[in-house]
DNA sequence: AATAAGGTGCATATTAGATGTATTATATAA
DNA sequence: TTATATAATACATCTAATATGCACCTTATT
């Protein structure tokens, strides 16, 4: 049972961005760099968050792309379902099940993976810098002007 | 964010046993062909029960498997953990990653997962059958004698 | 001995996911 | 108005985990 790595890349980009300075944008190859990810992963991924409204991107040289909310706002767990393609644990259709009208794992498993997102709507982004942004802005080298 | 297959169609195979009548035993073939899946995975999953002692297995003609424990004794969010071969959602080594001393997603990921766990843990084999038993044993075309 | 079952090992196929390449659209600044 | 830096888009290819296939071994029953 495992996240995609876009869902965990999309996750370490807003990490990024909760900790530029206000009024600072950061650019796909920035983030593609520090982390070590493809840019094209990261070019993904900031285009579904702007998409999305989670960021504000812009074209054109200056460009770059904020978070549109504070770090407060924004839930883990509701990021986990915008990033992740899917969430039903099992594929009970393709091919069909046999047992599938008599089944009921389905709703047990989906109950389960209810609690997992309940888990993480407890948490948003600012949860994950806590007692850490000096760390981080240090390990990720963010500049402070 | 899915199970394999694997831990699906060892799922399903412990539902099938777990419809058998008492004394009965069920083979490999018997599975991959009800199911439609493909004979070496039920292979797997009979070996790795049995070693794991879910169930016990016989060799040699009139051999087969069953149940060693009645299903109520059997916690789906157990046979989750023995089947699944990874609970830990994100890699955070294979590459490492950057922010790995400073980053608390792992945490909150953990926990998440357990609750995934613990909720799974609140039923068992028995609860799968529940109501469904008959329709399953039509479905499955399980014999009674 | 023949047969029917699970056990074991390795090879191959499949597929989702990740990455690469190229090009287009847009914005800024010289 | 041209050059440059950026995100947007599209498509191709690579990779690796997963799933399946094939062959043969071991064991038990008849």
């Amino acid at each position: 049972m495992q996240l995609t790595r876009y869902t965990d890349y999309g996750l370490r980009t807003l990490i990024y961005l909760a900790l530029l300075p206000q009024g600072k944008r950061a650019s796909i190859d920035e983030i593609s760099t520090t982390y070590d990810i493809s840019r094209n992963n990261v070019n993904k991924i900031v285009h579904q968050l702007g998409k999305a409204g989670i960021i504000e991107t812009k074209r054109g040289k200056g460009g770059g792309f904020y978070l549109k909310q504070p770090p407060q706002e924004l839930n883990i767990g509701d990021l986990v379902v915008l990033l992740e393609n899917t969430l039903q644990v099992v594929e009970c259709s393709t091919p069909e099940c046999r047992i599938l009208p008599a089944c009921k794992l389905k709703g047990i498993l989906g109950q389960a993976t209810q609690a997992f997102l309940d888990s993480l709507k407890a948490y948003t982004l600012a949860d994950l810098l806590e007692d850490e942004a000096k760390n981080l802005i240090q390990i990720l080298n963010i500049q402070s002007d």
